[in-house]
RNA sequence: GGGCGCGUAGCUCAGCGGAAGAGCAACGGCCUUACAAGCCGUCGGUCGCAGGUUCGAAUCCUGCCGCGCCCA
């Protein structure tokens, strides 16, 4: 035990220690009963950890080491998210290079030393080498980070959702979703961001407020004009119908009529569709390929003719469409062809002014469209082919299964199940899993080619399961050649990769080693538990269940807990663009780990809590309080080994263990049921309440300045206490519990038993009164010598304590202790008849 | 527009049917043989507003107001 102690220094010192003991080391020999797996979130290596990192991965690592010292063989890898955009982006611009899928591998590629103007193409394959390269210098920082933060992680069960592993068990997943009919490729209108020219699944649409205009524009019937609103009259030349709801009496008579189009004079049918609204516009709509998803819809319902003019690339057709048949209209289109869609629509809103076909002014509104939410245009919606899962929301059997799910699974806080429901009734659609892009696990099929190379999207090849992963645009399907690719007859590789939720929705899997090592599986799956953010379970949470709910039939864990979001000052979730960017290192290093997760335990499960210097420095003080009160119970001198119970024979000692039992109960309870809040809380009420009113009481007796018996039994106490404590502490501040633990106990708190409420029991019932009462009278002595600004030391001459005989019998129990604490001469005990407490404290200085 | 959560002391938050709580801050003290980075004490609230249920409401119900998140 060091002289003077310190919390400097005890991260480093006790994160070696636990790394070369190998403290959180899992047993694999352990069954699943023994079992606590953890499905850790992999966080995204591709930015820097945030505060809000810190925050939520203790709250797992205290419910990690809880478990642990209930005896449970905890399962806690973690993994690295890699895979995807954010990463793709950064490799770019760092070493100024891009993916071009059509070149072949370079094996001896290096990057140029600076990124050049024009970035350098490469192969897929060298492109995701240098993502790793890049990735694993950023995971090394990560993990100095969390085990300075002192996560109880087994660090050689990581994982990186690009890593070899990874690929094959997504390929393997998702050819399995193949082959049984849960994953199909169908060609169909898609979201498309024209900036990142990737499709776009549902889980990653937001609405923004976007400004346009609506404009009023004739189309001509037979008999007269008739004019309908938009926003896109860009979109004419796309324009397949009007429609008009079936109940709406002014557009009745036109039902069946065909129209034709300003300026271009396609002919197209007036139809009555219900999703068409009355009051809105002029309460009759163009029906265009694709404004947004009302046309998709009318266009599936109504089986209406594609006549899409938007590219991938966000500009119109080059090429004049062959529906545009008139002569005029074919040279109003080449002064669109080829420009943006914000370029056409001022073109085309001169052609319509220049032809009189725009009446009126045109007028602004204020809509909420479609974005992708990591994009800044618009999203459009464009024909083409994808590969989907079925997720429920074009299937109700398979959504009812899903919200059964839900059900099943245990949420903290409970409420948060209400918005997997939300989402999972709110489905429109199967979950689109194939993206454009480049950087990540590659949808493994190829297809035939026909005699005029053509894509023939019904004969899908896939690779054999022994071959995982692949990468289609490398490697070459079974009985073709590496000359047949890319020719008549031959094959193509998908040039698509998986969404990279669809990678991520197989944590459980890939921590596991599902279909790799198949014994450790069995012996961590289903996982126990699921922490994560409460913004992604419409993405991970829900994907995940429903991936393990398709290959296993199972949940693939039994609890769910969200943590919630990091607030600054301004009650605004914490950004770095606010200029208020605190590195969570800079913390840790300020005022120490354990310090930091102590204001980490203090947000409630699911709660956003805000960003608080103050609750770290309350930690701090409670850390260096443990040291201290630890450094002077040991140095009082008590019992080595097991404390023996059986020498606490003074009423107040009892009351204390009885006590420290009830806090014991609590804790557990609460740990149990994932609120280490209140844990912490109770632990710590009681621990500065054992500081400030019990050992101030028993310090003397304890010392031996009474008899034998008594110095025993405080003795006792003290070590049943302290070891109750550290342990009771060591889930929040491993490192100080650690340390303390250390001085007097054999092997790391970290491997001990969590305390068990039978293990403070004494001989004889406690009576809870005598600690109390002692403890309002030692209040009361001090009230009385602070108001009078006295030392804490000064004599008092003659105390008078009034209450009912019950609690005259307990503090004559402790009365003792009670003088020689206070440093009381006289007392005297009156029976009082209302039965309230009143302490007389007289003149100290007389 | 729908769903969920939250409005309690200057600040951060507990309490969620039986006399309004903690910590921080503020203020006043105390060198006390573990800790002055400590300790003791004091001050501080119409529990968002309005109704209702109840012997009793911060707590349950209804309606408003405000904030946040999720989804349209």
């Amino acid at each position: 035990m060091p002289e003077k102690p310190t919390l400097d220094g005890l991260e480093d010192r006790w994160a070696r220690v636990w790394e070369d003991e190998g403290t959180y080391a899992f047993d694999r020999t352990a069954t699943r009963e023994q079992v606590y797996s953890v499905d850790t979130p992999p966080p995204t290596v591709s930015g820097s950890l945030h505060v809000g990192h810190v925050f939520s991965y203790t709250h797992t690592d205290i419910v990690a080491r809880f478990q642990r010292m209930r005896g449970k063989h905890v399962f806690y890898p973690m993994g690295w998210d890699d895979n995807g955009l954010p990463t793709e982006r950064r490799v770019q611009n760092f070493y100024g290079v891009r993916c071009e899928p059509s070149l072949p591998y370079d094996p001896d590629f290096t990057p140029p030393e600076k990124p050049g103007k024009q970035q350098v193409p490469i192969s897929r394959k060298n492109f995701v080498e240098l993502c790793e390269t890049l990735t694993a210098e950023d995971e090394k920082a990560f993990e100095e980070l969390w085990r300075r933060n002192g996560l109880s992680v087994d660090w050689s069960h990581g994982y990186q959702t690009i890593d070899a592993r990874a690929r094959a068990i997504s390929q393997r997943a998702f050819l399995r979703n193949v082959e049984r009919g849960q994953a199909y490729v169908s060609m169909a209108p898609t979201l498309w961001d024209v900036t990142f020219r990737t499709a776009v699944a549902q889980a990653e649409l937001e609405d923004r407020e976007h400004t346009g205009a609506w404009h009023r524009v004739a189309y001509h019937g037979s008999d007269a004009d008739v004019f309908i609103e938009t926003t896109r009259p860009e979109l004419i030349p796309a324009c397949v119908a009007l429609i008009a709801h079936p109940d709406d009496e002014r557009y009745q008579p036109l039902f069946g009529t065909t129209v034709r189009s300003p300026l271009f004079d396609v002919e197209v049918p007036v139809l009555a569709h219900p999703a068409a609204e009355m009051d809105r516009g002029a309460g009759i709509a163009m029906c265009c390929t694709f404004g947004d998803l009302t046309d998709v819809q009318w266009w599936r319902e109504l089986d209406l003719p594609n006549r899409t003019v938007i590219n991938r690339d966000g500009r119109l057709l080059r090429e004049t469409p062959e529906w545009i048949t008139s002569e005029l209209g074919r040279q109003r289109y080449e002064e669109l062809a080829g420009a943006t869609v914000h370029t056409a629509k001022e073109r085309i809103v001169a052609l319509l002014t220049e032809s009189g076909e725009l009446v009126g002014d045109v007028r602004p509104v204020t809509r909420p469209v479609k974005f992708f939410e990591k994009g800044d245009k618009p999203l459009e919606i464009v024909s083409s082919r994808q590969w989907y899962i079925r997720n429920g929301g074009r299937d109700a059997a398979v959504r009812d299964e899903m919200i059964a799910r839900g059900q099943e699974l245990q949420w903290h806080p409970g409420y948060m199940r209400h918005r997997y429901e939300d989402w999972v009734r709110g489905l429109n659609g199967d979950w689109l899993v194939s993206r454009q892009r480049f950087f990540g696990v590659p949808v493994p099929v190829w297809y035939r080619l026909d005699a005029d190379g053509e894509v023939l999207p019904d004969e899908v090849l896939t690779p054999a399961d022994d071959a995982l992963p692949v990468d289609p645009s490398t490697d070459v399907p079974a009985g073709f050649t590496v000359e047949q690719r890319d020719v008549p007859g031959g094959f193509t590789g998908d040039p698509d990769i998986l969404d990279t939720w669809a990678t991520s929705s197989l944590t459980p899997q890939i921590a596991g080693l599902w279909s790799i090592d198949d014994d450790l599986f069995s012996r961590v799956f289903p996982m126990d538990l699921r922490p994560q953010a409460h913004d992604i379970i419409r993405t991970w949470l829900f994907s995940t269940v429903l991936r393990s709910h398709l290959e296993h039939d199972t949940l693939p864990w039994a609890h769910a807990a969200l943590s919630g979001w990091i607030l600054d000052p301004d009650r605004k979730k914490m950004s770095k663009s606010k200029g208020n960017v605190v590195t969570p290192m800079g913390l840790l290093e300020e005022y120490g780990s354990d310090a930091v997760r102590y204001w980490a335990a203090g947000g409630r499960p699911g709660v956003d809590t805000a960003f608080d210097r103050g609750q770290m420095k309350v930690g701090r003080r409670l850390a260096m309080k443990l040291l201290n009160a630890s450094k002077f119970i040991l140095g009082v001198g008590v019992p080595a080994g097991e404390p023996d119970l059986t020498a606490v024979s003074m009423p107040l000692d009892r009351a204390l263990l009885a006590r420290l039992t009830e806090v014991v109960e609590k804790a557990t309870t609460a740990l149990d049921g994932y609120d280490y809040a209140v844990a912490l809380e109770a632990t710590e009420q009681f621990f500065w309440f054992f500081c400030d009113d019990y050992l101030e009481l028993v310090k003397s007796r304890a010392y031996g300045e009474f008899d034998e018996a008594g110095r025993d039994s405080a003795r006792a106490t003290l070590a049943a206490a302290l070891r109750v404590l550290q342990r009771l502490f060591a889930p929040v501040l491993p490192f100080v519990a650690e340390e303390v633990w250390s001085w007097w106990q054999e092997g790391s708190v970290h491997r001990a038993p969590w305390p068990d409420i039978h293990e403070l029991a004494t001989s004889a019932e406690a009576d809870p009164q005598v600690l109390e009462v002692a403890s309002d009278v030692i209040g009361s002595i001090r009230r009385a010598k602070s108001e009078q600004k006295l030392s804490i030391r000064t004599e008092v001459e003659s105390l008078s304590v009034q209450a009912a005989p019950a609690a005259l019998e307990a503090l004559r129990a402790a009365l003792a202790d009670v003088r020689a604490a206070g440093r009381v001469r006289d007392v005297e005990l009156v029976v009082s008849a209302d039965g309230e407490l009143v302490t007389t404290v007289g003149d100290p200085t007389g």
